[in-house]
DNA sequence: ATACATTTGTACCAATCGATCTAAAAGTCG
DNA sequence: CGACTTTTAGATCGATTGGTACAAATGTAT
């Protein structure tokens, strides 16, 4: 049996793609359903909105769905093992810089904004997804410190943790300075910067 | 002659530190004038709000205005010429992580996270306080290398922008992983860190 | 052709947004 | 006391918030 009944004058998944550069942009409580309808398939009504997606939170799931798997692939290096560690990490910064800054859609990352787009404790559990990919990106750095450390190329006296910070505090930075309007070669400058944290831990004789 | 009429019934001053702390967790737009009325001397009408701030946009700026004068400063360390560079680079990041950190107010920075509190390009003008402030403590960390450069301390070939970048972006970070509940500690581990990369460029023939 | 399934547009819902009007209340002055 | 000044409380403003009811429109299946 094949779809029946009136067919849609939008693309969903098109949909989820612009609501996920609204959510993107503005955050969840401050992108309005009005603001979504107007720029869903050139604009649709209410009622066409709520058969499609349900509510506006259940849509920013799936905005933030889509988000997490594919501009947050980034960061993928960080759990690849094939990876050198401080190949990993290095690419984790550039790439996220890259995405960052590039045209096509909102600056800085999603998730990191996201921060922001809970106030009120009852909201929490919607950006709870982005709260977990935090949590998860700063545990990738650590991993990443920690292989190294087990590897033999860094030393074993390296604070893994405090490092993993270092790294993670700087890219969520990244997020701020790119909503600012930095330039990507500035960023990615100051990445040539920053991996002298990892080298300087490295195992001198060998 | 002396102050005539209905007294207040409420501490305008303390109001305006109410009102930032408010401002200050939930962003110029997230917070409600209800929040607002609430919060102030256990609950004050509208047009005594009206009456006392003008606006909302207009308590907003005064309470910007009481946070750059108070909390803000744990940065100043940076325009402090008599603090030698890589201490007033230092003080600033573990000052400023104290703070974010501390309990009675919101964690994080205000300056910081209201990055996501003017998403419409005409809300824009209320937040500029806010982008200024973050622009001058870029231009703060970079004086600081500049400076040490200047003096010696650092080497010549030493990337002043891209240093300046790398603690900054690091310094902007704390403020979302301060949000997201790490410990105080846990970050000052990460500066101790990240100020390698100060100690790496100096000089080394004394 | 007719029954069925789904989306569509129009109108509408209560709640809240920031902000204002009016008038009573509560002080300091002469 | 009475004139003056300011703040107070309650009611209300139009606009916007997220979300529904209802019926016409448009497709597929029999």
């Amino acid at each position: 049996m094949a779809k029946m009944g009136r067919p849609r004058t939008f693309d969903r998944q098109k949909a989820v793609v612009q609501a996920m550069h609204l959510f993107w942009e503005h955050g969840y409580e401050m992108t309005s359903l009005s603001q979504l309808k107007a720029n869903i398939g050139g604009g649709i009504s209410t009622p066409s909105f709520y058969a499609a997606f349900g509510s506006k939170e259940e849509l920013f799931n799936e905005a933030v769905q889509c988000y997490l798997e594919t501009y947050a692939c980034v960061t993928d290096s960080l759990w690849d093992d094939e990876i050198p560690p401080r190949d990993a990490v290095e690419l984790a910064l550039r790439r996220s810089t890259k995405m960052q800054c590039e045209s096509g859609h909102p600056k800085g990352c999603m998730v990191s904004l996201g921060t922001m787009s809970a106030p009120t404790p009852e909201l929490a559990h919607v950006v709870e997804p982005l709260t977990a990919s935090r949590s998860r990106t700063l545990q990738g750095f650590v991993r990443c410190v920690e292989r190294a450390i087990a590897m033999g190329e860094l030393a074993k006296k390296a604070n893994a943790r405090s490092m993993g910070i270092a790294f993670n505090s700087f890219l969520q930075g990244i997020s701020i300075l790119a909503r600012d309007g930095m330039d990507a070669a500035d960023l990615d400058a100051s990445i040539t910067e920053l991996m002298k944290l990892w080298d300087i831990e490295v195992c001198q004789p060998k």
